[in-house]
DNA sequence: AAGTGGTCTAGACCACTCC
DNA sequence: GAGTGGTCTAGACCACTTA
């Protein structure tokens, strides 16, 4: 067997990638069953089962009951993006992080906004404005719109202290969520806090949480110019 | 049980995510071993390894031999983002699929090129632009380098009838590469080709692939002004 | 040294889906 | 109906880490 490191599953994982990866099992072509597969390795059937599920889940193979396992047609991959805490992404970048409220209102949200977070026009929401830095260079401009009604205790926190994001993320577990990842034209605004040029393309993150059918918070997080979210396939 | 849904060890997750949302148990603490959870879920310890495996892989745990499993202090969120084949993308949203090869040429790299491939700067290799296009308005653009190195056959490919992209996937699998997402002011080149104005904010995808230590290509590809990445979390 | 998670086994039954 | 993957069990041994 080929890549054989640590446990069994993983030996055998490699040695399916590795015929997959030379073309002895082409794309399309439905590979032997579990049962043959765990005779061939000398293993149990469940071995080969999980080692099998974790190709599916990487897109490499297609399962079916019944069907079988195909060698995907059309490997999609598949790269994990880490959502980190932003005071943690930045001190593990080496950099000492830090971070300021530039705003915090509590007024009713604009329409589309109602819509998007299925919530009354007219109940006031939390709007925060907040920067966050690394070694004192502007990082990333945060603005939000948190749910008063679905996070107890939000008005009283002091956000000065702690980011809204890290508290977040300690006191308001989701259950659910969408995330976007898009690229835009720096604002005025944008361009003042992030000590750039209006007009310079920000990478843009958004995200908007919930908890069951209740929306949490909605955020938009506007990157440094020439900022990279890399990650391995 | 709360969240009971297919099978058992699923159940089992969304129970220990429930308590983990509720702060029955909270962040930083441990919570009972596995075989207590599976004598109070009166299932085998296998049951209970797999749940409490896929809330660690999800972030929420963190689980250590001998330490035990924590509820995490800060869920590093993980998203997926696919990265199918562009033609599948486009026919997925339901538009129709077009792409055009604008340039090949076989020539040297540059220098920071031959550098981030590892390859020799004398070696020329493939450089292709092509247009991947949706219901025939622009979609993205793709500039990419290909080492003829490390794919045989690559220089006979009539890439009009199939792009690049395609072929790759189906011709060269990687064992491993790097992905990064960027925002990118659009190049007069880019803009003429994507049908916007130079300086527009572009969302860029780069991707270099490797099989084994021989770089097989990179590219970037620069989506139209406007175009989001989603994903659930 | 000992506790806890990681993995493996042999066998079983079930669920889905193709024929 | 029958083949194949999905899951579960009871038990075992191992590997890592903390005490």
């Amino acid at each position: 067997m080929s890549g054989t490191q640590g446990q069994r599953w993983q030996a055998i994982r490699s040695e399916v990638e590795r015929r997959i990866q030379t073309r002895e099992w082409r794309p399309g072509e439905r590979i032997p069953d579990e049962v043959e597969l765990a005779a061939e390795f000398g293993c149990a059937r469940a071995t080969v089962n999980r080692a099998l599920q974790d190709l599916a889940d990487a897109g490499l193979l297609n399962r079916r009951r019944k069907a079988g396992t195909r060698v995907a047609l059309h490997p999609v991959r598949k790269a994990m993006v880490d959502i980190p805490v932003v005071r943690l992404e930045v001190e593990a970048s080496g950099a000492r992080y830090g971070h300021a409220l530039l705003s915090r209102k509590v007024r009713a949200p604009t329409p589309e906004l109602a819509q998007a977070l299925s919530v009354d026009p007219d109940q006031p929401l939390l709007h925060l404005v907040a920067i966050h830095s690394a070694d004192n260079a502007p990082f990333i401009l945060e603005d939000r719109w948190i749910n008063p009604a679905a996070v107890a205790g939000i008005v009283d926190v002091d956000f000065d202290t702690v980011s809204a994001n890290e508290w977040l993320v300690l006191n308001a577990p989701f259950t659910s969520g969408t995330f976007a990842l898009t690229a835009a034209m720096a604002s005025a605004t944008e361009a003042a806090h992030l000590d750039c040029n209006a007009g310079d393309a920000l990478f843009v993150a958004e995200r908007t949480t919930w908890i069951g059918a209740r929306p949490i918070t909605t955020v938009r997080m506007s990157y440094r110019p020439g900022y990279r979210l890399e990650t391995g396939i």
